[in-house]
DNA sequence: ATGCCGTATGATATACGA
């Protein structure tokens, strides 16, 4: 059994319908893991949804601001929403899809602009979040689990998940701080970070550009901020991950791409 | 590398994104 799990922060779920139709026949995904939906749960596009093919769904949202969601063709169990350092504001969603695999979908906090905990409470907020994601996760440590882990981490880790490293060290997403409690959480439960698996560490990659540049496919100045991660024991199973860049530029636009992956369960469990 | 853009809201200003 093949399993292709799209990850995306739409900024707004009711501006990217059109995208959806797109990315399902051009990609024809068994989940979407969505993150900044911005919109309370009685607003949200079940039937929109409904119509292509994804019945089951959790969706955790509020008015305004972040926002999560997880949209499956596949039967979810157990779903849950978890709540992170005392705030009620919908950005964590998880499930278990056929074959006993847990689907985690996060959104990180952005940490607002200086990268400072003592002056600056959204950053402070941010590397609180992650510690306790690595802490959460390394609690539930066991070398059989089968999870997956897709979301706006916010954070770009490496180099060439940054356009200009030297000049983005400063900049929150880049710092050396958030880089240290991102690698907290990766070695919490030893996650793989499944599209760095299938391009090499030394090619640029990203999947955010900003609204504001004139030309962002030109001009490239982008940050790898979006991230699907799985456990050891789903590592064979990595068949593709990619960042589907070209639906950046669908309109309206959304500032991040989807990201995508494909596992192939067959050799695993069996049938589900 | 910020907010020149974009989204949302009982909204023609403000909060948030990153």
């Amino acid at each position: 059994m093949s399993l292709r799990v799209i990850s995306w922060n739409v900024n707004s779920v009711r501006l990217r319908l059109r995208a959806f139709r797109r990315l399902v026949n051009r990609y024809d995904p068994h989940v979407f893991c969505l993150q900044e939906t911005r919109v309370e749960n009685a607003s949200f596009p079940y039937e929109f949804f409904r119509r292509l093919g994804f019945e089951y769904t959790i969706v955790h949202g509020q008015k305004m601001h972040y926002g999560v969601a997880i949209l499956s063709k596949l039967p979810l169990s157990d779903s849950r929403i978890k709540n992170w350092c005392g705030r009620p504001d919908c950005r964590h969603v998880f499930a278990t899809l056929p074959g006993g695999i847990e689907l985690h979908n996060f959104y990180v906090p952005a940490g607002g602009d200086v990268p400072d905990p003592q002056v600056n409470p959204k950053f402070a907020h941010k590397l609180k979040f992650m510690t306790a994601m690595a802490r959460w996760f390394r609690r539930k440590r066991n070398p059989e689990n089968r999870y997956i882990l897709v979301g706006d981490l916010n954070v770009a880790p490496h180099e060439n998940d940054v356009w200009d490293h030297k000049r983005l060290r400063r900049v929150v997403t880049h710092t050396p701080v958030e880089i240290e409690a991102l690698g907290k959480m990766l070695r919490s439960h030893d996650w793989v970070d499944a599209v760095r698996r299938f391009v090499p560490e030394d090619k640029k990659l990203f999947s955010w550009w900003s609204y504001r540049a004139e030309n962002w496919k030109a001009a490239d100045k982008g940050r790898r901020l979006d991230h699907i991660w799985v456990t050891p024991a789903l590592g064979d199973s990595l068949k593709a991950a990619e960042v589907l860049k070209r639906a950046r530029g669908w309109r309206p636009e959304s500032d991040h791409a989807p990201v995508m992956v494909t596992l192939d369960l067959a050799s695993q469990s069996g049938p589900t």
